[in-house]
DNA sequence: TACTATGTTTAGTAATTACTAAACATTCTA
DNA sequence: TAGAATGTTTAGTAATTACTAAACATAGTA
């Protein structure tokens, strides 16, 4: 049985605002990239509107979310004033660019916050059983540390030129 | 100025409780972890009720999850009925251990229906616009091309016997 | 200038998720 | 067996997050 090329576009974007959802983004946001994705031209505002469902507002927000990502881009043509955005197709790409973003994120801060507790266990400051305090010591050293492998990790990936399927193999090969 | 243990142990508690919410995970799941993970000896299910301030019923699910994911341990005393749970502090095993876990989860069902969207196009059975249905398909191929790599990748971190931060340093000298 | 086309912000609503309180189940002990 | 100690499930509530509708802002055009 065939089926139409509208339906199978519907399925695939619900199936990305799956993913989408299981990465703990909107599910809108999925949608989005989806629509984006699967466009052979960019879409303005009010295309994307028409194929996701969702209002202008929150397009214009979630895009915007999408565009600091570097899932999305925004363009304009001349003599037009609306906006058009299309889909990032190189993926590796936005892995970097979404770990670059993530660096001055919520997430670094509450990791310095880690930094910080550790910092006064080092100073001696901190008052209780001994024994305990050396413990509670250790542990959060060795989490820091934990958090250091994967910040280096994620900053030399941000430094590849390009981090293909190539790539993935040769680090495999490296460790057997 | 010295600040007390207790203290300290709150705000590290705290702390992973924001890190928690960053990856999606409730935050009351990371601050059972950070308890158990600063107890130099496992706690009881009570024990846990009384640090973090959560009830038993949210603690119990909870736990359970964490204790799919790698991340703490359920274990037993002899002449004691109770359960004592200890934190997995080996991170690294506890990554294989979540990559493991992730593969029977939505997400891979989620992916599958990408490759579902795939095979209907590859056997030909789309109608409609010829080159818009070429395009379509080369993007999901894209698409599929890049969650394989993804699941190349985790699979091939699954069987790592040790992946430390020596490891890592060597990922990253081969690649420049 | 007023009018139109566009994008953004905002205030409120709907949907989802995390959590509580309490009923329930199970197993041990007297 | 009854009672106590423990863990689990469930039904409801609180908190959070995603989204809508509509007001607003801006810039272009008649």
């Amino acid at each position: 049985m065939t089926k139409k090329l509208s339906q199978l576009k519907q399925d695939f974007t619900e199936g990305l605002s799956q993913i989408s959802r299981f990465w703990g983004f909107p599910k809108g946001m999925g949608a989005i990239f989806a629509v984006l994705y699967i466009s052979p031209a960019p879409l303005s505002l009010d295309e994307i509107v028409e194929q996701t469902g969702l209002t202008k507002g929150a397009i214009s927000t979630e895009v915007r979310t999408l565009a600091r990502m570097g899932l999305v881009h925004r363009s304009s043509k001349l003599a037009d004033r609306k906006d058009y955005y299309e889909a990032e197709s190189d993926f590796y790409k936005s892995i970097r660019s979404i770990l670059k973003e993530r660096q001055n994120s919520e997430f670094d801060s509450a990791i310095r916050s880690v930094q910080e507790t550790l910092k006064e266990l080092e100073s001696g400051s901190v008052s209780g059983d001994e024994a305990e305090v050396q413990f509670v010591h250790e542990r959060i050293k060795a989490l820091q540390e934990f958090f250091n492998a994967i910040d280096t990790l994620s900053k030399a990936v941000i430094k590849l030129e390009s981090l293909g399927l190539g790539n993935v193999k040769t680090i495999l090969s490296v460790l057997k």
